[in-house]
DNA sequence: CTTGATTCCGAAAGCGCTTTCGGAATAGCA
DNA sequence: TGCTATTCCGAAAGCGCTTTCGGAATCAAG
């Protein structure tokens, strides 16, 4: 394996590695003709560099991590998945490599961070899911090494982020449920140390506020985020007398078991009690029924995290490069006017609107 | 960054980079003494290797690559994220890393594989879905480097890898649909140039064979593997006159297509039509019905491909790491006894029985 | 033909770490 | 005490590449 170094190279050409190098990597004190027979050379021979020493030699990792979100089947989330895909085609444009980390848990977070950053194989890091107060960003800022984050922190000022506004997507969402003139209208969310879910529940309230609904704790329910969190949490909602007519949810998956939860009673989502989740999953278009949610605009979005990442590896003022995305709703048949005996109103074809 | 080298901590140590580095590294010929100082000063001063020195002198990448499955989207695939996060915890254990690699297009895959190996940036490869014949595989066992594929091309004797069984998986499907006495069963399958699509598609037919049932081609239907994909076949299967009683599906995905044609219809799936999935996603109860599927036993092969892997990087023989393993049928909602009018049996609760 | 500017390449140092080799200091034994 | 065997560490080479520096050769201009 890696049979042709640069000293191979060389001596076939009857030159030195320094000028092959240069060759190479095209710099202008190199003749034409030279530079064409290294390429030849280089071609005819299958020549690869090798990148540890090339990394070492120059000191850029060209390679870029992605922290998973710690805690368990985090990685099944399908954002992640996306994500990946579009910093890795990011990345590929430049030929950088991604790097997958996962770290066992929370505590360990820190940890790992000060030894990628200080190991030297990375030349940026994007994580995902940032707490209300994140040490690691603090970590990061502190080390001054190249970040972004996909999400936002309570205090954002100062480094770069792409985010989607879910505040005033559960306003919106809200607004839209009381239009079809809900009133009781409950809310699963997710655990609030993770920023965005306590912007969702901000987003929730503030959206009761402005329709001058009261504010019920008891409508409000926090649950991990999983198909089975979101279903005890609908079980309790539902279980109350004079139960909410619509339940918002901080997320698809946890929409999924609140669907399950009102199948489970007899009850119609649409119907009988309206559910709304968020981050719009493709997926959901095949629940039962299919899921109404507010859609973030996932496409790309990694692409785009992937670029700022490396404007900023490029030199780039972190605070150049924070992007609030809007999520917008996209209706499927989870939802309808409240009432009893209201048949649902055929929204759309059940299908997807985009 | 990177303020703590070799160097640095020689200096504080009045010791050589060679002493200390053996130090830490566990050499033999240390005194106990220094090898304490040794560490309490790296611990001090938070020293972390650079893994592209190490990796230079050593020869040794200290890295796997995962190698996407090329194609739109493949990487929301469930499995994938799964796989992702077992391989990662896999290579945990020795502080390894996981590269994820992309490539655009398959025709660029034996390029990308050729410029992996011989850069040195990686010592063994994980792929998955491989072709009938597969030139990627062809390619690596020709330039003996370590890997192994989650999944079997047609001629798998000499190679490492790990699968499921679906041949006898898709036997046990048709022998399952036939015991509720469907006899016109379907199937909806993938482009054949996957080999796990052949053989899900001859384990198909072998069940059929088995009880006697004919081979009709007008019962099947290759299309891509998406919900859509599975839509539309199971559109054109369901519109013929005297159309099937139960489809088998090659993918879950698929079957969440195919029973959104068969709501599309005014069918219900598991009374009019049964169908039954493969892969066993989570997702699949939430489906309207629930879907029936022959599920894999996806928890930790993650795990064990890269304990797999890690073994033939070591020197295992590539040979002594095939491992086999079976699916099992786990009901739903989605699958009924034939005949018109028949209730659909309260086979379970509707959850999942494990 | 000189001089000064260009063009092009060789030489060499260095990136940070590993590992072999040899030798000084110490220990073990007669 | 003298000799060999150990223990422990320094010295140095090397991994494969990049990059600076300087100088020989070529060129243009006086």
């Amino acid at each position: 394996m890696q049979r042709v170094s640069l000293k191979f190279l060389a001596k076939q050409l009857s030159l030195t590695e320094g000028t092959v190098s240069r060759a190479l990597n095209g710099y202008s004190d190199i003749s034409q003709g030279t530079v064409e027979r290294v390429r030849a050379a280089a071609e005819k021979y299958n020549y690869r560099a090798n990148h540890n020493a090339r990394r070492l030699a120059t000191g850029v990792a060209e390679t870029v991590a992605y922290m998973m979100p710690p805690g368990s089947g985090a990685i099944s989330e399908p954002f992640v998945a996306h994500l990946l895909e579009g910093i890795g085609q990011s990345l590929a444009t430049r030929g950088w490599d991604l790097l997958l980390v996962q770290v066992p848990s929370a505590e360990q977070e820190a940890e790992a961070i000060r030894k990628l950053v200080t190991s030297g194989k990375v030349s940026g890091l994007v994580l995902s899911r940032p707490y209300k107060k994140d040490a690691r960003i603090e970590l990061l800022k502190k080390m001054n090494f190249p970040f972004i984050v996909h999400g936002r922190s309570v205090n954002h000022d100062d480094y770069a982020w792409y985010d989607v506004d879910s505040e005033t997507a559960f306003v919106t969402a809200v607004d839209h449920l009381v239009m079809l003139g809900h009133r009781r209208i409950s809310f699963v969310g997710a655990p609030t140390y993770y920023n965005f879910a306590q912007m969702r529940l901000d987003g929730y309230k503030k959206g009761l506020a402005a329709n001058d609904l009261p504010i019920d704790d008891e409508l409000i329910e926090i649950c991990e985020m999983s198909d089975s969190g979101g279903e005890s949490a609908a079980s309790v909602l539902l279980d109350c007398d004079n139960h909410p007519t619509a339940i918002l949810c901080a997320t698809d998956t946890q929409a999924f078991g609140v669907l399950a939860a009102i199948r489970a009673r007899g009850l119609i989502a649409g119907k009988d009690v309206s559910v709304i989740g968020y981050d719009g999953i493709d997926f959901g278009k095949h629940t039962n029924p299919p899921l109404t949610t507010m859609a973030q605009p996932q496409a790309y979005s990694g692409r785009q995290i992937g670029d700022m990442l490396l404007a900023i590896i490029d030199g780039g003022k972190p605070t150049d490069y924070q992007e609030l995305r809007s999520a917008k709703l996209k209706r499927r048949m989870s939802d309808g006017p409240v009432g009893p005996n209201n048949l649902n109103l055929d929204v759309s074809n059940g299908g997807d609107n985009e």
